[in-house]
DNA sequence: TTTAGTGCAAAGGCTTTGCAGATGT
DNA sequence: ACATCTGCAAAGCCTTTGCACTAAA
């Protein structure tokens, strides 16, 4: 799916709300499915401010949210640190490889993991609705 | 291993490093192996109120750290709120289920899984040397 | 006696909220 | 019109830090 089929997602998502199509929401939501994959919403606030240095720092982050809500994006917290914002749409589960010294992520995914860890939970009676997978380590430049 | 062997683990570290066996540390550190699994250090404070209310806040989170450091405890942060700690001593590698209605974790462990996430890790050029999973869902009660 | 440790309060870092004015529908 | 949205700044929430004092070694 393209980003045109992203946009009415969120937009169709939007509107069954009740919420309201903004200038600021569409131009956010455009760079967001521009950008790299795991943003910060500093850093979205950052690209946005370059086309659009009137939008605050607290309408990124509500309309993250909102994006989040809409089931478009997700957000993920790694180390504890800021959160960081991922595209769900046309993009299916992985987990994430992340490399101790350089920081940068690695997207990963294996069929049987996926299949263990939903025997796993069941065999302890627990329902799985999703999970989050992180492996740290040094990846092939910096180990 | 007991608690006594734990208290000298951690003792031994902070000798080593030139640091001070202080009141205040001995307790934290009786308080937080006789604690529940995942404890916050807000929680931890609240118990050392009881027996000893001139502890500070910011004491219980140096002597976390540094029982983190010491490898005795692993600061662990679930949904990106408030950091948990847990003992690690005597206490194996283990992935969390956690409930999305009453909040509990449960422990599991499944070597399949952790020779899996390896193997993948390996096969992109990565060396894995800790993960964490964590698996959301409802537990027994709450589904 | 020297240097780490402590308690307090203040500062940080990021996210959320209150509010008055702007803007979709 | 009227409720949502926005930008700003302030408040929250948790963690960390600066400082003067206390106390291990």
């Amino acid at each position: 799916m393209d980003a045109a089929g992203a946009k009415s997602i969120f937009f169709n998502y939007v509107k069954k709300k009740g919420l309201r199509n903004t200038r600021q929401r569409e131009v956010i939501l455009a760079k967001f499915l521009a950008a790299e994959k795991h943003i910060t919403a500093e850093d979205l606030h950052n690209i946005l401010k370059k086309t659009n240095p009137d939008i605050g720092y607290a309408t990124v982050h509500r309309n993250l949210k909102l994006m989040c809500d809409s089931g478009l994006a997700e957000e993920i917290k790694i180390g504890g640190k800021k959160a960081r914002y991922e595209q769900k749409f046309g993009h299916e589960h992985h987990d994430h490889l992340i490399c101790l010294k350089c920081g940068r992520f690695t997207e990963v995914k294996d069929d049987r993991i996926e299949r263990l860890q939903d025997e796993l939970a069941r065999a302890k009676g627990f329902s799985p609705q999703r999970h989050k997978l992180e492996i740290y380590g040094l990846c092939r430049k910096c180990g």
